[in-house]
DNA sequence: GACGGCCCCTGACAAATGTCACGGCCGGGA
DNA sequence: TCCCGGCCGTGACATTTGTCAGGGGCCGTC
């Protein structure tokens, strides 16, 4: 593509963030068979993203959503502000139409699932770093659908706690509330995820997304 | 290794089964840095282990666990009637002590979890192919500890259905049962796993591997 | 200032859930 | 053969959960 004579352009430079170390070395593994990519960092853990971006300079960084420590998405947005250069690429195993919406509120250029094809990652990767967007249409449609959280501060707090499976006096004991308050909030979040269960409120809140940190 | 001018000796011919097609593309691309190894087959599914196993007979699969169609575990007792020679090395995200157990039980030959260092992969690869077993030290001792689910066939079978977050009447339905019946193996269940909770119990279970298929 | 939204709490009620004791039906050992 | 364990069912019971109708406090905005 360059010019003859005139060397290799620089290539770009990659962060790759997945506490699955085995996943994370064959991304490596992957991307490093083109010649425009390098990979300069590899972190297990969100709240190591931003120090090994200011270490290592990436162009783009590759991030879980699913990472002790920091999830992907307020680790994208520690980067964002961090290093404004730096464009961020997620790349997550669910599809889930929240996670998409936060993803780009945080800052993201490109949301990628794991089971796209593993050609097109390098292809995602140029796109991001060159300025573009990065989105699986379809997921697009389904965030529409989806559309943002019905679900008030509290009520996905209690929600979230709850997926330990306590019972409401575990609940209020750790949210420091009476058991009545917390009863209302779950009534309140089972109306508004139109489940019949607790239970059931939690399964359809995960799939949406609606139970990401903070 | 080999012996000066007698050329490479042939690669070890590896057969790959992840749903993610971006992770299962990342193995076979770092599997593939090594000269003595070669990825002859890519499946996405369980049920289609076999007859790829079948085309290309492979000297080594790699299955997941987690896989639609068949899971890693039944794919590998499949496998192992289908083809003896082959050798299984299950490869997974979780390193439940239920999981090793059943995947020893069907006659796998190795066991990885997924946040393993990379440079071992291949080791275990040319592990299992010589004919010795991979196991993961820690979770070995964790598998005793666990010992095998206390929980009877159709106890298991409640719990599994419950995951859904529905109510006894629905279960009761999907599993052709009076309700009273599933209440009482759903009781025990709970008195079991030491839980205080539908739940509870379920999460109990599913760490300890013991809600597997069949 | 009035309004609305969210939060926290209370109390009471119906429904679902979990527990227990019981009996009957099988099939596989001792 | 008898006995034991798992399985299925019944019925009754205490507890938990989910719902509803209140009340008060704290912001923001109109």
């Amino acid at each position: 593509m360059s010019a003859p004579g005139a060397g290799p352009p620089d290539p770009i430079r990659l962060l790759l963030a997945d506490d699955q170390a085995l996943v994370r070395g064959a991304l490596a593994a992957l991307l490093s068979l083109e010649e425009d990519l390098s990979v300069v960092a590899e972190v297990g853990r969100g709240d190591e993203v931003v120090p090994a971006a200011r270490r290592s300079n990436p162009d783009v960084a590759l991030l879980d959503v699913e990472m002790p420590g920091l999830d992907g998405i307020a680790a994208a947005a520690a980067l964002r502000t961090a290093l404004p250069t730096c464009r961020v690429l997620v790349v997550t195993t669910f599809g889930r139409p929240g996670y998409l919406r936060r993803a780009m509120e945080a800052g993201a250029s490109g949301f990628v699932v794991k089971d796209t094809p593993a050609r097109q990652l390098a292809d995602a990767v140029r796109r991001v770093h060159a300025g573009l967007r990065v989105v699986d249409p379809t997921l697009a449609a389904e965030t529409l659908a989806a559309g943002v959280s019905p679900l008030t501060d509290r009520e996905t707090e209690v929600l979230r706690t709850a997926r330990g499976g306590g019972t409401v006096a575990d609940l209020a004991g750790a949210l420091h509330l009476s058991e009545g308050t917390v009863r209302n909030h779950l009534s309140a979040a089972i109306g508004k995820t139109g489940a019949r269960n607790r239970a059931e409120a939690i399964r359809i809140a995960e799939q949406n997304g609606w139970l990401l940190g903070e």
